[in-house]
RNA sequence: GCCUGGGUAGCUCAGUUGGUAGAGCAGCGGAUUGAAAAUCCGCGUGUCGCUGGUUCGAUUCCGGCCCCAGGCA
């Protein structure tokens, strides 16, 4: 008997739909893998489930940090590691539902253990980023770090920018760290993933649609209020899908109906990211195709082995 | 009706002093270990509006026609 049911599928695909049946029907506990689910203030943008939804079963890590925070996937592992406990003791299934592929990796295959980046080295990094651009800490890193320089492209930021901080904190290779894997979470037999792979037209046009329904839902007062914090726009939940473009929105530099394109093109650049990365990182999990609920409970029973 | 601009990739446009054309976006494929709803990499044959003419050769020059935008009537 498996701990935990896994669920993932590119954005609006109707995880949480399917997430709410199966743990209404096992007396299952929901948790959130979605790194802006997470964040406590967008509500409608992220498509978090409704207070309604909430109350329909046990849901945890959605809405429980503020925007001001700076998410990661060590930190969803360290919150959710307790979490999963509590459920395990309560002897109830705990099904972890979201559409970031990056967090499942790290709960199924382990993280890195990699010590916690004091804050001024990412200050002085980020400063030097704006100065020389990717190119320049790539080269800096490519004499520091040569192999890990080797596998990154001289224009990817972020990567560069972790790698380089991970030296300058521990005076080890990132890639050093990351063959220390920290051991996952659950065993091999321990849980069971699904991926939900809806035809990508059809999908494209729920995006829109939901987007359409988040406006009515009132997203543009939500972003709004976040916007009115004046936190720092690189701040991962400013990033939110719909989130730049409706600020500008609000700010005059654009019509709704301009918004509302390029929020939509965001989600949809995005739903087919999650695609490739169900294909390329998840080849063990089952994509169900099927769009109709009961054929979707169907399968998943099936390849969890419940009943 | 006349004048001027324009008609080139799904969209917005660049370009060819005549040798059949290329960017951005979209789309598609890929990568992905603490910002991952982030970030990066790769993929470009299309009656160059239609039709005659000049030319070895026309999307490019010339004529005619059609369509769009603006201006004048």
């Amino acid at each position: 008997m498996i701990q935990a049911l896994c669920i993932m599928g590119p954005t609006a695909s109707g995880k949480s739909a399917l997430a709410l049946a199966l743990a209404a029907r096992f007396g299952a506990e929901i948790v959130n893998a979605d790194s802006m689910q997470v964040y406590a203030d967008l509500r409608i943008l992220t498509a978090r489930p409704t207070p309604a939804e909430e109350a329909a079963a046990p849901h945890h890590l959605y809405g429980c940090v503020d925007a001001a925070e700076r998410f990661s996937v060590g930190a969803w592992i360290g919150a959710v590691r307790p979490v999963l406990a509590q459920i395990a003791a309560r002897g109830r299934l705990a099904i972890l539902v979201g559409g970031t592929g990056l967090y499942f990796k790290a709960l199924t295959e382990g993280l890195a253990a990699t010590p916690p980046i004091p804050p001024d080295v990412r200050a002085a990094l980020a400063s030097r980023l704006l100065r020389d651009g990717a190119p320049g800490l790539h080269g800096e890193l490519a004499m520091r770090d040569p192999r890990a320089a080797a596998m990154l492209s001289p224009n990817d930021a972020p990567r560069i920018i972790r790698a380089l901080e991970v030296f300058d904190a521990t005076g080890e290779s990132i890639l050093v760290w990351r063959d220390r894997n920290d051991p996952p979470i659950f065993a091999a037999g321990a849980w069971a993933g699904v991926a939900l792979a809806p035809p990508r037209a059809d999908l494209y046009a729920r995006i829109d649609a939901r987007f359409a329904a988040m406006l009515s839902a009132g997203a543009l007062d939500e972003v709004a209020a976040l916007a009115g914090r004046h936190l720092d726009p690189l701040l991962p939940c400013m990033k939110a899908h719909g989130a730049p473009a409706l600020m500008a929105h609000l700010r005059g530099d654009m019509g709704l109906p301009g918004a509302a394109k390029l929020a939509t093109q965001d989600t949809r650049n995005y739903a087919k990211r999650q695609f490739t990365w169900m294909r390329g990182q998840m080849p063990d999990w089952p994509q169900i195709t099927a769009e109709d609920e009961a054929a979707r409970i169907g399968a998943v029973l099936a390849q969890a082995g419940l009943s």
